[in-house]
DNA sequence: ATCGGTATTGACAATCATTCTCAATAAGCC
DNA sequence: GGCTTATTGAGAATGATTGTCAATACCGAT
């Protein structure tokens, strides 16, 4: 039976705020300065729980972190990042998903998994940077 | 002055008798295996080194490591990755790469850069995991 | 071939994100 | 209100990667 608890209803709210990718840590130090006694050992299990329930994304930065987001779409998509600011798009890629499957076939691999993330300078941090 | 050393290039012949991605962790305690007293920072630098002469490909694997690879081809190009045995092929994907410069371009992003990797078991994985 | 300046090395410590441990707490059900 | 037990949080543990620094050895100059 799973229980709900405030700390969990903290991260979802927190993670919903901001709209884009945080990490684990960065979300932690936030919760905490608006007065939040959440343990951080608790923002990782809130976080994976969300990603496990597909209310929230995750992706591995450039530099190895895990960075979640708070899900608008359902189902699988994909996300154009702003490396400056971390400003984050969804974006559908259909023809991606057929792609990988099919070169996976090709090869003779099965249970094939995907990585596909397009990063780049958004609008605002290409004119002011 | 660059130097050449026996380390350097023991950790390049390594990753090309391999082929497939490895570790600096597993790489460095095969050189041991083999009788080399080749130090793991050392290995750590080399790998770094060769990756930023284009002599070898960088990625993460979906648990957080850092995997290293001899380039067969030049230019750009992704892979399609066991992740049982490691075992990679080079893949094509100019669809991919049309695709992630189109989307890029479509929201206001400059300078777009892309990930683009295949996880899977290839066919050998497959039947004897 | 010898010498000397300095890249490079390797053992070890340090860092950093993430997970584990486990006693204390508090949801949810009666 | 009590009981059961999922959940929490502080701290330890883990594991990959990087930093430190004295010792080493490459290589150009002599
Ligand atoms: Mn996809
Ligand atoms: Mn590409
Ligand atoms: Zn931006
Ligand atoms: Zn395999």
């Amino acid at each position: 039976m799973k229980r709900n608890t405030w700390q969990r209803e903290a991260v979802r709210t927190a993670l919903n705020e901001r709209g884009d990718f945080i990490s684990a840590q960065k979300l932690h130090t936030e919760l905490k300065a608006e007065g939040s006694t959440i343990g951080l050992a608790t923002v990782y299990r809130a976080l994976t729980d969300l990603v496990t329930a597909d209310e929230a994304d995750a992706l591995q930065s450039p530099e190895g972190e895990n960075l979640y987001r708070a899900c608008s779409s359902d189902g699988h998509h994909h996300h154009l990042i702003c490396r400056q600011c971390g400003h984050t798009e969804e974006i559908e890629a259909e023809a991606v998903e057929s792609w990988a499957a099919k070169v996976a076939a090709e090869h003779g691999f099965t249970q094939p998994r995907h990585v596909v993330d397009v990063f780049g300078l958004c609008r605002e941090c290409t004119l002011s940077p």
